[in-house]
DNA sequence: CCTGGTTAGGTTGTTAACAATTAGATTGTT
DNA sequence: AACAATCTAATTGTTAACAACCTAACCAGG
């Protein structure tokens, strides 16, 4: 998950964007740059470039003159990305179905069977459950091989995404049905039947909003 | 169009969105700090954050230690845009059929007759031609008044398919059936049918794509 | 003639000081 | 006491100098 960071801003910026998706640094708090610049250790240039990086991505805002703070979490925001999911993950199904490749279909197989292993050894692990979750999401959208739907989904929605679940300490439903999802997805993507898989995924991430709009 | 720009980065910024859009700088570009600072007549601090947000938008790419260059237009990367879009704006419409005001749904009739009137007067106009198509999509786009889905489709994609329009001397194909089809579509949302613009939408689109794919 | 290392120039990354702007507190007035 | 204007402190926006790094030209050796 981590990826090289050869300049200052790079590391900078990985470091907040963690610190904020996991909850270290909670929402609303103020990042004021000389406080925050001296604390790690760096000059205010690059942690200026990693704040409008964070801007950018929606995980701070700022106003001119007034400073940067980290988003609230809303709710309707997050039902708002889960419709667009719906779509996006939709139609990476589509195309995954037909490009994936066979070993990319054997690594899904067996990252649900890990999660099947974690569900039933760790029950209740929150966290694994979670992360789990988004691989399989994320190694489809990889699959589907259109650059900028892996960039919207994973560089734009899905750092959001994660901030919701980190925090939310109301977590979402049964993941032992979200599995049962997974595996009726797969059997698709190898079937290469990409109409079915798409449907599969749009009511699985349904599902899932139509728990969150309660 | 145009945003207010309290700050230098942020008039760079626009300047330079402009000019990379409209071709005034070319794709392949190198775009040197010390000498674009010069010429914009601002130091590199402001212009590094502007063209760090170009990067962001993917509009300019950068090579730490090495520097930033306008991108070059690629055809395949503007169909997987379309693909996007065929499934974004298809949403769109679902949306905006249920929560476009009657206020906003003359708006987009008067534009449409704009629209004709243009067509038929400066027949062959491709600017006007263009942008008049690029505010229909927007109007409904603000439409949906999901305000995620606003951001993805005219912070994120759409300039980079200006651009390609702008610089593709291969203008696409005829405007009067687009201009048709933006009627049907306004006629599906007057009758609050989600799924038949959404549809009309899609196929709007893909005939686009189409042709782009040849 | 080609290959490898070295060096010089130029460009970006980073820092620290300065200018501009805002928000809050203080003071004076009604 | 309430309100307005002013002033002060703190924070961001901007600039310019310094350090780190990459690229390309040059030279030596095979």
């Amino acid at each position: 998950m981590e990826i090289q960071a050869s300049t200052q801003a790079d590391r900078t910026f990985n470091e907040l964007l963690q610190a904020i998706v996991t909850g270290q640094i909670l929402p609303g708090s103020r990042l004021r740059e000389i406080e925050l610049a001296k604390e790690m250790g760096i000059g205010r240039g690059p942690l200026r470039e990693a704040l409008n990086r964070l801007e950018s991505r929606k995980l701070v805002t700022k106003v001119p003159h007034v400073g940067a703070q980290v988003v609230g979490l809303d709710v309707t925001e997050v039902i708002e990305i889960y419709q667009l999911r719906e779509n996006l993950e939709g139609l990476a199904c589509e195309l995954a179905a037909t490009r994936m490749s066979q070993t990319q279909l054997d690594a899904l197989a067996r990252l649900i069977e890990q999660h099947a292993q974690y569900l039933s050894d760790h029950d209740g692990q929150l966290y694994i459950e979670q992360e789990a979750d988004l691989d399989f999401h994320f190694m489809i959208i990889q699959g589907s091989q259109n650059r900028w739907l892996i960039r919207l989904l994973c560089d734009e929605l899905y750092h959001r995404v994660r901030m919701y679940r980190f925090q939310s300490a109301h977590n979402r439903g049964r993941p032992s049905q979200a599995l049962e999802d997974h595996k009726r997805i797969l059997e698709a993507l190898q079937n290469r039947d990409g109409e079915l898989a798409s449907m599969l995924m749009k009511r699985h991430i349904s599902a899932a909003r139509l728990l969150l709009e309660q």
